[in-house]
DNA sequence: TTTTTTGTCCCCCTTTTATGGTATTGTAAC
DNA sequence: GTTACAATACCATAAAAGGGGGACAAAAAA
């Protein structure tokens, strides 16, 4: 067996998931595809990583709501001991705050437990060749991510040219006569346009101006 | 014909490609599938919002290099012009940076050119479905996008729980005066938390402080 | 052509931050 | 039962930032 070709071992596949009937029904529709093997199944996610460690799985398909533990946490501990592992979650609702945490934890496919079998299994092959499989309004909530993060750019425009020079530096870290130096001006000059930004984002102090600049991506 | 259900009006499709073959090809491609209906082909995105205000298509698709103009400009004029029209940019490369800044434009797919062609119809019906159509390969560097955000976060644990309260006042924007009435102690107490929280994270400013702590995402 | 905006600079004065110490408690680890 | 760390607090001094002005030339807008 271990002489096979790579594109003729299975792909090991672990489950993670307390509900027993959908452990069964993935089980089956998985195991019985060709190139696909459900190495181990396990009804919560305490210790994921002494689990994943025996077993050894390429993918994890991941409940996110088991008791006794959190499958997101359980998503950082995997990626964190196994960073090669693809973890999809699988999950009856798509809470748009459960999403972003999965993804952000580490997690690179997003299903809904109502996805058709057929789709569950291109998931799994789509991973495996580098891809990220998400149901399309899932992948939707991901781009309005994106989306959400340009709109009150009108803000910067307020600034002028030299105006966002200096936040911009602010940003970098740099202090009042750093800046002086880096732009070539007089230190008077850099207080001047702080005073005026400022006034323009309604601020009172670097750190403020700093932190609404970065949160809002007034720059990238 | 006005008077059909929704479900049988064409899907109104636009087309931005500098490249002639290729806009006949899509215009074969789309125009004889039923359902869709080209309604437009432009070779360059130059008064692009005004070419969409002539021929009102339901989706764009969008090449990202064509002379005389930027198609992720484009899609940003649009976007704010008609922000319920979806666009797919359509393009050969898969360049990082380029897919970033289209997909913060507004645009909500994002197609190789060799993208299968009824893999191009589907996207073009995902989109109107809500999804966000793209290759697995741009998918999984969206996803990428997310995981970067997680990576250096043992940092935050070298904190201890009262200096993260303090780093977290500081992102607020709070002077040493307001952290320490809000976190009930003495100013001095505070000082002594920055210059510890300072040490921890190589930097001297709060400036630096918020800007790393937002940068490298420590908080959410 | 006049007005407004932008870029540049200066002064005074107050408040806040930064740096470098020391010190006391309670708790957790060894 | 000592060592280590966390949380709390204080002092002194220097440096930086904030708030209020005013000024002037060049460019852009009205």
């Amino acid at each position: 067996m271990q002489s096979k070709l790579n594109t003729e071992v299975n792909i090991r596949i672990a489950i993670f998931d307390d509900n027993e009937a959908i452990r069964n029904s993935l089980f089956q529709l998985l195991n019985y595809t060709p190139g696909l093997e459900v190495v181990a199944m396990f009804d919560n996610c305490v210790n994921a990583t002494k689990k994943i460690d025996e077993y050894l799985p390429r993918v994890v398909l991941m409940d996110i709501n088991m008791p006794d533990c959190s499958g997101i946490d359980a998503v950082k501990e995997i990626k964190s001991a196994f960073p090669t592992i693809d973890i999809i979650m699988f999950t009856v609702f798509e809470e748009e705050n459960k999403i972003f945490e999965a993804l952000q934890a580490g997690a690179t496919g997003y299903l809904l437990k109502s996805t058709q079998p057929i789709k569950i299994i291109e998931a799994i092959q789509d991973i495996i060749a580098g891809g990220a499989p998400m149901t399309a309004a899932i992948a939707r909530k991901v781009m309005q991510f994106f989306n959400n993060q340009i709109k009150q750019q009108h803000n910067k425009d307020v600034l002028t040219s030299r105006e966002q020079d200096v936040l911009k530096s602010l940003i970098e870290g740099y202090s009042y006569k750093m800046i002086a130096a880096h732009l070539h001006i007089s230190i008077e000059t850099v207080r001047t346009y702080i005073k005026r930004i400022y006034d323009k984002m309604h601020v009172n102090s670097m750190t403020e101006a700093v932190a609404k600049a970065i949160k809002e991506r007034w720059f990238n």
